[in-house]
DNA sequence: AGCGTTATATACTGAGTGGTATACATACCG
DNA sequence: CGGTATGTATACCACTCAGTATATAACGCT
């Protein structure tokens, strides 16, 4: 059913090339030159399938949300206990962060951290906010099941712990980014799960 | 004993805008005619002053870091009790990162953060690390200094715990860019010091 | 085959960039 | 006063940017 010509490249695939320009260069660095370069088209296609250099930056920053996303929705379902699972999420994300094929980092913190207020687009911020959002959502429902469970002090704020875990996420992606090593980021998560509210009845967590 | 046509602006009060500017757009979104507007004066003047656009964000950086390393420093020193000094900082932080007055955040943070690697200069990169690092100095040393006033756990690793500030400090700076609540940061600020290692002989402190 | 449709490739445009040449203004020193 | 040294202002340069017009190539359908 397809006429014309047909797309010599695979828009999924050449997304992820995309993605990854914009990772290590960031959005105002990155000229739509390089973008084609790196996936592998010549500027006409990439505006006739993604749009502009904006839209493309958002295509991308989805592709990436949900990976992530399905990604911490699974590894916090694995484990039973609260605090468990959000250490292992933790320590997940110190893994993707100093990943060497990477150019360390979380995307979305390091456009939220690192640019204009004025100088971006409605649509850009409004994408970056939600993906924020989104990644939080997950370690919400998370905090709040635990609380639940008994895994967490009674009268503990869940918005309050879920913005340290949010604080500390931010952190560990700009850390990463200064080019601080898995183990150091990995201890620094050890010293983070410190703070969470254990319930009385328990005296510590291995 | 200068001769010569006087400078009609103060270079200091200049650097003050052009910092404001860069904390606001970041480097690469910033051109140098609006930094040049922001100082009220022309390009010519800015280039014969500073140098060139890296040369002047690196001095509006560096005249940055040693307003907030000073201060830093001097609430370090103010209270004895080591937690104390470091949540107090930590507060300190989270006062400044959310001041109306700026675009919120650090600027090392944001700059550290959000841009490239390959595109940048050497003389940036080291600028930027050299900034991290100093920041980073005082608070070792007041932890240091905690060590042995006895107001750390005795086995703490030092290094770890300062890995660990300066993650949150990173990630405060973050949330403040992304339009948190001075309240949500300070209530995090407290969630944070939860994981301050107690020695054992206290049982906890208010 | 021939037609309509869609993708690709080259080359271009207008705007904006960092940086500067040139002309002029204002100071000190003799 | 003149001479020299410095700061300021306008206008400009070469370059890069995001985005596009135009021409051609490869498909399905009739």
């Amino acid at each position: 059913m397809t006429r014309g010509r047909p797309r010599e490249f695979d828009p999924d695939t050449a997304l992820d090339h995309a993605l990854a320009v914009f990772e290590r260069d960031g959005f105002e660095a990155t000229s739509v030159q390089s973008l084609a370069d790196a996936m592998g088209i010549c500027k006409p296609s990439l505006y006739a399938a993604y749009g502009n250099k904006e839209a493309l930056f958002i295509a991308a920053l989805h592709r990436y949300a949900a990976t992530c996303d399905a990604r911490r929705a699974a590894l916090l379902d694995a484990e039973s206990d609260g605090r468990r699972a959000v250490e292992a999420m933790l320590t997940d994300t110190v893994r993707a962060y100093t990943d060497c094929n990477s150019a360390g980092g979380c995307l979305i913190v390091s456009q939220t951290a690192g640019a204009s207020l004025d100088t971006r687009s409605d649509a850009m911020r409004d994408a970056l906010a939600a993906a924020m959002n989104d990644g939080r959502a997950a370690l919400h429902a998370r905090l709040q099941r635990a609380r639940g469970d008994g895994d967490l002090l009674g009268d503990t704020d869940v918005d309050v712990l879920m913005a340290y875990f949010a604080t500390v996420m931010a952190g560990l992606s700009v850390l990463a980014r200064n080019g601080e090593t898995r183990e150091a980021l990995t201890a620094v998560v050890t010293t983070a799960m410190r703070a969470w509210p254990l319930p009385d009845r328990q005296i510590s967590a291995s």
